[in-house]
This record gives structure tokens, C-alpha cells and sequence, in this order.
DNA sequence: GCCTTTATAGTCAAGGTGACTCTTAAAGGG
DNA sequence: CCCTTTAAGAGTCACCTTGACTATAAAGGC
């Protein structure tokens, strides 16, 4: 009834051509704070299917790399950042894609991660159709295959994710002001939060920033100059940061 | 540098042979409570590599069929149930283990999934080791391959998913005593917890829970009988029924 | 009849939350 | 230079949730 399986019960010999081979892939989902908006990678297609239509970055997963292996291999690509600098990205699995027909042309599994970045300078050849670019949040038309789920998916994991992690400071600079992290939370949910009360919680949260010692302040705006702050070594929020009118998955 | 591929970018042409094939699989992590322990569903390997050790069920994700399906199926064909029965039962993905070593033959990619079912009658065969037995979680060897991973990591995933979703019904019976609900929190989590404050949290929480018309009883145990309910509506719990020293991921 | 066990009701103090106000320190415009 | 605008940051207050705890009710075992 089924092929022979790696890990199982069956009596029957192995055979390792007795399965379907499935071509596998990854494709990114990768979030920044631009401007007060949210903002996503995105590459051209330049071939069919889908030919002309935004796609996320994404590529095979060689023979000897893990999928987590292949995520930063093609965040690097197509962001042109170093190696070392993407390896202090938070990037993270998102869950896996595998319905038959995907893809048209054959069979496809994807595995789909997020990466969280900082406000980056435009990738290499900024405007080149031959690199990601940055596009607002559902400024876009459908995406090529079922990447609008996906993101739809990375979307919702990430807001989840803000209430009971760390995670919004990985959108932020090395040193941030609690201005730039409400701004985070205010992005990505889509809401307005009340400063104080904001304040309040994330100083209460132990481990969650740190304040930096230097000269309280960075300006450039307006209003009155704000400390600073770096990440802190917690990586859960207790008690959790929730949103206004929250629901989850 | 890297293969063609679908959804990218590249220029190059579309070659369905300059990938590298991959095994799909699925593997199960499938919990239920019983005697006041958690139980697993396990197999026993009955060839090399792994031979004699426990295993996780799963199996090859076929031609025709998302990972979910093939999941589904697998989960029918080891506890013996219908496919019917097997619809009703809660099933999630957890996420892919793709490390290039995983399995010692070839190339696996393994998209592992949850299930949470009540305390069903024996596999088909009990004790036979042609089929799945249940085990008290954490009552055994090394589990094959990377299987004690999967099932830490699906240890954990339920843990948190019992804060803030109303799973826990997932582990329950049709109808249900309040102190069968708590079970099911203590026994996962491996806390106890007080029992008035739990009932005023679960009862608060619009539902989470619905009274059951009926007799208020359901005895065979020792002590005041207990009103009966069903599963509520929501799948989601606000505010959270958080752990005491709670942790996540 | 007593003791044990479990369900269910109720109390109370501590702490977190949302909504608000007020002050301070900058930038920008006339 | 003064006044307005903007944002940071301090502080208040009523409400609600929470954990800890006490009390009562209803069953079974001896």
C-alpha cells in the first residue's frame, strides 16, 4: 500500500527508489520596519509561471545543508549582507507547504521561514530587477504560487510571537529607544499603543532591554531627546505583552 | 551556484534534473492522557538502522497527497481507527527536521506532526508489534533517529499551545468533567493546580467550555459527582491559563 | 457514623492593566 | 525670542485578574 519508510514498522526490504522524489525548497519570509510601515522582501519573476508576478526569495536546498542552512544561504544572496552579519539575524522556521499542486510544473515542498531584520540599506543593485527589493506590506498584487499564504502565515506568527517573546528587537538597530519598539509593536499589529503603559511594561519585563549608559539621548526628530536602549538576554516575555483587541491563531 | 528553482528569480531555465531528489516523510507525535500519565504512540523498528528501538509512526508522503493528508493517513492506519473518527481528531504541524544526517541511507526530510486524541482503546493488536502501542512518555530508550527530538519539541509546542488555546478538550472525551480537564493540564505540564482557581479561569473564558444539560453526575469515582461539559466554540483563551513558573519556547 | 475524597462556592490581599494627567526637553516658525 | 508642536517620561487611579486560602456539599469506604 505504501513505499518502505525510513523509521517505521514495515517488514518489507528497503529500496530507495521505491518513493516519490520531491524536489525541496525554502522560501523567506522577511519582515523590516521602514519608514512606520512594514515592509517585505520580495523578488521579480522573470520566467514562467507566474512571470512578472512578486515571488518570495527563496531556492533548493542542496544535498548536504540542512533547511536552516539554505535559509541563510539565500538570505545572504539576496540581501547581500555578509555572512556574519546574517548569522546574527533571527531567523525561524515557519511551518512547511506541500499541497501537490503548488507548484505546475512538478513536485515541490517547501519549507518556510521568517527572518526578522533592522531598517537594512537597499540590497545590492537596489531597483535591479536581478535583486529582492523592499515592498510595503500588501502593496503588492497576488504573489506568484501560494506565497500570499505563506506570508499571510509569517504575518500572523510574527504579531503572535511580539506578545509573549523578545522578538521586536530584533527589528531594531543594536541600540534603539523604547520610541523605536513601540514602533515595532505599533507596525506589525496595526494599532496605536499608549506610551506610558508601554513603557511600563517593557521596563518591568526583566531582561528585556537594557539601558545604555552614554548620553541619554539621539536626536534627529523632534520632542524631547530619548535614552537608550540595547536588547536584553531574556528571550520570553512573562507576563506577556498582549495586543489590544487580541487574538491569535 | 545553486540549482534552478521555482519561484526565483534566476534567469536560468527550468531543468526538473538539476535538483537533488529528496525523501518526504511524515512522522507523528501522538499524545493522549491516560491513568493521570501522558502517553505516546510508539513502534517498534523491526530492522536496521535502529533495529529494536522505539520509533515514531509515519511514513512516506505520496505522490497525490499534501504532508497533512499523508499524516491523516498514517494516523488512521496506526491506531487502527476509522477515517472517519480519524477526521474528527485534532492533528497540527509542528514543523521539518531536514538535517542531512538524520537517517544513515539517504537524504529524509521529515515535516513531524502533533496529534492529540482521548484515551482510546488499544491499538489494533495490542501488544502486537506489528502495530503502535502507547507508552508513558519518557519510559523508554533513545528513541531512532532524531525521534527524541521531534517528540521534546512536540512535548513542549503542547505545553504552550494549553495557555493560550482550548486544546485541552482535544485530550477529552465527548463529555467532560471539569476534574478531567485538569488532569489533562497537570498531567502535561507535571504541575498541580488549585482546583477552585482553575474552574473560575476555565468558566470565565466564554467558550472554553458548555454545560451539559443532564444529570449532574458521572460517578464511579469517589467523591461529589461532577457536572458534565462539552468542548465551547473558541479555540482561542483570553486571557492565557498560564503555567505557574511558566516558560516557552 | 466517621473519615476520606472530590466538587463547588466564596473571600481577600497583591499586583497588573488601561485610561489619563502632568512635566520636561527638544525642534521649528514667526 | 517666544510660542507652538512633538515626543519622552513620571505619576495617578479605578478595575480586574490572580494566587492562596477557607468553607460547604455530596459521594464511597470502613
Amino acid at each position: 500500500m505504501t513505499a518502505p519508510r525510513p523509521g517505521a514498522r514495515r517488514p518489507d526490504g528497503y529500496d530507495p527508489h521505491a518513493f516519490e522524489p520531491f524536489a525541496v525548497t525554502v522560501d523567506l519570509a522577511v519582515f523590516t520596519v521602514r519608514d512606520e510601515r512594514l515592509h517585505v522582501l520580495l523578488v521579480r519573476r522573470g520566467q514562467e509561471p507566474y512571470r512578472g508576478a512578486w515571488a518570495l526569495p527563496g531556492g533548493f536546498v542542496l544535498p548536504r545543508e540542512s533547511a536552516g542552512q539554505a535559509a541563510r544561504r539565500e538570505l545572504a544572496e539576496e540581501t547581500g549582507l555578509s555572512g556574519t552579519t546574517v548569522a546574527r539575524l533571527h531567523l525561524e522556521q515557519l511551518r512547511t507547504y506541500s499541497d501537490p499542486d503548488r507548484d505546475p510544473r512538478m513536485r515541490v515542498v517547501s519549507v518556510a521561514y521568517t527572518a526578522l531584520v533592522p531598517d537594512l540599506p537597499e540590497p545590492r543593485g537596489g531597483g535591479d530587477a536581478e535583486h529582492a527589493q523592499w515592498l510595503p506590506y500588501g502593496s503588492y498584487g497576488p504573489l506568484a504560487f501560494d506565497h500570499d499564504t505563506i506570508l499571510a502565515d509569517a504575518h500572523e506568527r510574527v504579531g503572535a510571537k511580539l506578545e509573549y517573546t523578545c522578538l521586536a528587537t530584533a527589528f531594531c538597530p543594536p541600540e534603539f529607544t523604547l520610541g523605536e519598539l513601540r514602533q515595532v509593536y505599533e507596525t506589525v499589529w496595526g494599532v496605536e499603543l499608549d506610551r506610558p503603559n508601554f513603557r511600563r511594561k517593557v521596563l518591568a519585563t526583566p531582561g528585556f532591554v537594557q539601558a545604555v549608559e552614554g548620553p541619554p539621548r539621539l536626536t534627529g526628530g523632534r520632542g524631547k531627546p530619548a535614552a537608550l536602549y540595547r536588547a536584553g538576554q531574556a528571550t520570553a516575555l512573562h507576563p506577556p505583552l498582549l495586543r489590544p483587541e487580541g487574538r491569535q491563531e
